[in-house]
Parts: C-alpha cells; sequence; structure tokens
DNA sequence: GCTTGACTCTGACACCATGGCAAGGTTCAC
DNA sequence: GTGAACCTTGCCATGGTGTCAGAGTCAAGC
C-alpha cells in the first residue's frame, strides 16, 4: 500500500503520515527499491488509532503515551484510564474557560441596542479594561482539526 | 512612557506591543532620538482595548475590526453587535465540540476497570477508528494565552 | 568619567498540528 | 512514449506567545 492509499483509509493525510514518521512517533515506513514508502495492515491499524485519538483531542504528547500503552502487552489499564481522565479535565478546564468567555459576551451583547446609532456599551466595557470574564486561558492545546477529507 | 511600563500598566507584554505594531493593528509608536518607543495615555487605552478583546477571546482580525469600530464615531452600535455574537456563536460551536470529545471519553473511561489487568476498552474502541465522539473540530482559534504577568 | 545594572532595540527560533507549493522522480494505463 | 496521477523532499505559512542573543542606551552610584 503507498501513502496515498494509506492515507484514503486511515483518514490521516499524506502529509501528516510523514510528518508523524519524521517526528518518531510512528516506526519509519517500509521502502519500494524506487523511495515509496509501504504499509501494510498493522500501519494502518496505528494510523486509526492515532487519528481516533486526535479527534477525541489528545495531544500528540498523549498520542505517544496512549501509543506505548497500547502496544505494551503487560500494561495496567489503571494506567491508560488515568491518562484519559486527566485529559478529561483538561476538556473541562478549557470548557469552562470558553464558557466563561461566551457568557460575558452573550451578556454585554444584551446591553447594546444595536442599531444606527454608535454608542455602545461593549465597546465600552472593553475600553475600560475591566475584565467581565473571569476566566485565565491557558495555553490551550488546539483541538485537532480533523480531516477535511473525510 | 517606553515600552517596558506601556506593558506593565496595560498587561501586555512589550513582546506583544512591538508584534502588534510590526502587524500593523496599532499605528507605530513615537520614538526618541535614541530609538526607544514612547507611548502615551491613548495608547495606553488601545492596548488595554486590546488584552481585554484577546481576554475574551477574539482572533486579531476580530480585533482588528473591534478597533476600527471603536475608533469611528459614526459607528453603528448594530455592527458591533453582530460582530460579537458571531463571536458568541464561535464560541459555542467550540464549546460543543469540547463536549463531544470530554463526553465521549468520559464515557469510555467508566467502561475500564483501571486496575492491574492489561485489557481496556479504551485501547480496543481507540484501535476500533469507529469514532464516538460526532465532533468534527474547526481549526479551532487558540484560546489568548493571558499574562502569566499580572 | 567610569562602571554597573536595568532597560531597549532587532532579529531569529520555538511551540503545535496542519496545509500548501515547488521541483523533481516513478508508475501505470493508453 | 506520453501524460496523468502518484510519490519524494524541503521550505514556508498559520496564530499568538515566549525566549534568547547580541548590541545599544540610560540613569544612578562611586
Amino acid at each position: 500500500m503507498n501513502i496515498g492509499e494509506a492515507a484514503k483509509t486511515t483518514g490521516v493525510s499524506a502529509k501528516m503520515i510523514r510528518h508523524y514518521e519524521a517526528i518518531g512517533l510512528i516506526p519509519r515506513a517500509g521502502r519500494t527499491t524506487s523511495g515509496y514508502r509501504t504499509y501494510g495492515e498493522r500501519d494502518v491499524h496505528t494510523l486509526r488509532f492515532i487519528r481516533q485519538a486526535r479527534r477525541l483531542g489528545f495531544s500528540m504528547k498523549q498520542i505517544e503515551e496512549l501509543l506505548g500503552l497500547w502496544r505494551d502487552e503487560r500494561r495496567a489499564s489503571a494506567d491508560v484510564k488515568a491518562l484519559v481522565l486527566a485529559h478529561v479535565e483538561e476538556l473541562d478546564a478549557k470548557i469552562g474557560e470558553l464558557r466563561a468567555m461566551r457568557d460575558a459576551l452573550a451578556h454585554l451583547a444584551t446591553t447594546c441596542h444595536g442599531d444606527h446609532r454608535p454608542d455602545c456599551p461593549i465597546l465600552a466595557d472593553l475600553a475600560s479594561g475591566h475584565a467581565g470574564c473571569g476566566a485565565s486561558p491557558e495555553p490551550a492545546k488546539t483541538a485537532p482539526r480533523t480531516r477535511p477529507r473525510a
């Protein structure tokens, strides 16, 4: 299987497959004599695993750990669960931040009459510098942009 | 006021002030004969406006528009409101995605006994490739990382 | 006046995950 | 053998921020 077909069947772009190889997330693919990468069932499986984890918002680092656990026959399921629960907490934190922003903005919007006149409490509030959103956003792992292809 | 002091009083780092100037978000600052940037009340005001908007999760592009409206005496408050409501929708979408991930993961976690044994439905699910999270995450504007300083 | 420390300047590199483009090689069907 | 569709590598871009390096500037103390 060439990289294009692997991409098609796994939903991971060829570009990303190469990238994952480059950063060592997946082992170096086999090559034909002319240098084309080749993929088998096993590789496809791994790629699907990765795509699925990305969809669930895991960072590459976390996915590395998940892959390690996946490949380790002697893993303890508790380790997997802990990793997942930690990620759930991250998501909760992120959601909380966004919701604080959302609520602050929605409230602000209600204070603005929204017509042709120029005076606008929203701008006044922004200019005042006085917060309105309690959240103190973290670096905030960007969610994976899942497959524009599939 | 030098850039350092402007940074301190506005909560925008000196680095970012220079960056905003470089991308044209704020006008070029005045300079001393030796090349130091100087800032006045007006600049401080603008910077606080920007910081506040970032805190509320607006992208730089949106902030550019907000600044334009802010500076335009003849704006219609409806334009501001529309911009804000659009951003609220973006936030809602983002929150929805994250919550879908969160719920899928939380559910998955409940299926895993989480002990010393290796068998783990979480890994099995990831490996199956069969989704579990309906969300199809967008590029996902990273939330601003607000001031480690203040 | 000289030194020292705190500031400033510019520019480059890093993050993270991904896309895009370009210039060239390969494979396969017609 | 030719063209289309694929593959290769490598570089640049995104967004918003930090960090670092090397060099200039300023003010205060001696």
